[in-house]
DNA sequence: GGATTGCAGATTGTCAACAATGGACACTTG
DNA sequence: CAAGTGTCCATTGTTGACAATCTGCAATCC
């Protein structure tokens, strides 16, 4: 991970280097992963690899049968797609409506940052970090609302947009989509930054 | 259950169980579950119930927090409440839309079974039977589409709306309410159906 | 020849023992 | 007496062994 985020257990960090590997296409849908094969990698029992796979299951990332494992799951449909857009949307704008008010200065510092990160990662052209920075900076809003149960409503959504996708034809309009929206917090024009947020999505 | 309904695995029988107590507030929001106890209770040893822990965690009727053990999730604040009804009619919607013009005869029959039990358990006024088969008839539609995905995104919200939950006077109104669905399916009227779907979420 | 059965290896499912963690409460210390 | 420290116990986290299940392939039968 190049962030120094902190994961407490041993499961968590399972997930989140196996989550890194299926955004970034490293594995691809349909991969089967199997339990001894990684519980050998990262030096641990079959158990918390088992919990890391209920973890990412959950979050959509992998599909699992009884007895025959787990597998990279498939990208949404071209049906479903849309529909995953507006559930998306629905709940983030819902957030960012709700919590306009009450954004501290801290709030947005902390903004500022991973949109540093954003930009760097669009400058080097590193596909990879910029995903991992924009769900970030999505994951920020989200978990700034005092009802944290919205971050695991929402996280499965997101999961499922950012799967093997990229619709960017200019990798740098990332960084000027989420800047237009952090800008437009700033000025506290909540019609502009709804709107804003809105076209990032997408 | 009072359903025949078989669940292939341990973790998913002993999941269905504990479920069926959530929702029918046999276990309150808060209330601790504790792996030995319930281990103990079904006779299998606490791999099993962890994992049944997990999938229930998925489900959002658990909460989980790391070397403290998992407890039943509260209900959504009143804020957040009109989100998840807005999410689960998009969904739900959407499928209804999308499948509506392969509706088989089979599809119709096999709801009308449900619809059944429903105006069973209504007469009976066996609030959990109800919300039992209620939860029942929606799953259906969902799993008529032939995106099997699409389950997993609408699992989750619809268990938040079914939490201890109750917004009917008369439990009545819920036979009725399905049942103008129903009807509205088989006369192929897709705009009264659509519409009869939307007044039953809420 | 085509379908069915039976085996063998690989893989997941379950278990019970042991380790690590967290919270309560008594104890020390200033 | 208040703040901090140590110990114990309940509970979850992790492990490795063993059981059950699935998959592919070869032998058998019609």
């Amino acid at each position: 991970m190049s962030t120094s985020e902190i994961y407490r257990t041993l499961p968590e960090q399972i997930a989140a280097q196996l989550r890194q590997e299926v955004l970034s296409s490293k594995l691809k849908p349909g991969d089967p992963l199997r339990e001894v094969d990684l519980s050998e990698r990262f030096g641990v029992s079959r158990g918390p690899v088992r919990e890391a796979f209920r973890q990412l299951t959950q979050q959509g990332l992998l599909v699992l049968e009884p007895n025959k494992g787990v597998r990279v799951a498939q990208n949404p449909s071209v049906e479903v797609r849309p529909l995953v857009v507006r559930l998306r949307r629905t709940i983030e704008t819902f957030v960012l409506k709700s919590i306009f008010e009450r954004i501290t200065a801290d709030d947005v510092s902390y903004w500022e940052d991973i949109l540093a990160d954003i930009k760097a990662a669009c400058e080097s052209n590193d596909v990879d970090a910029l995903t991992e920075h924009d769900l970030r900076f999505h994951q920020a809003i989200i978990r700034s609302h005092d009802d944290k149960d919205l971050f695991a409503l929402w996280q499965p959504i997101a999961m499922r947009m950012m799967m093997h996708y990229n619709r960017l034809d200019d990798i740098m309009d990332s960084y000027r989509e989420h800047k237009r929206i952090l800008d437009a917090i700033r000025a506290g024009d909540k019609t502009a930054a709804l709107d804003a947020l809105e076209t990032n999505i997408q």
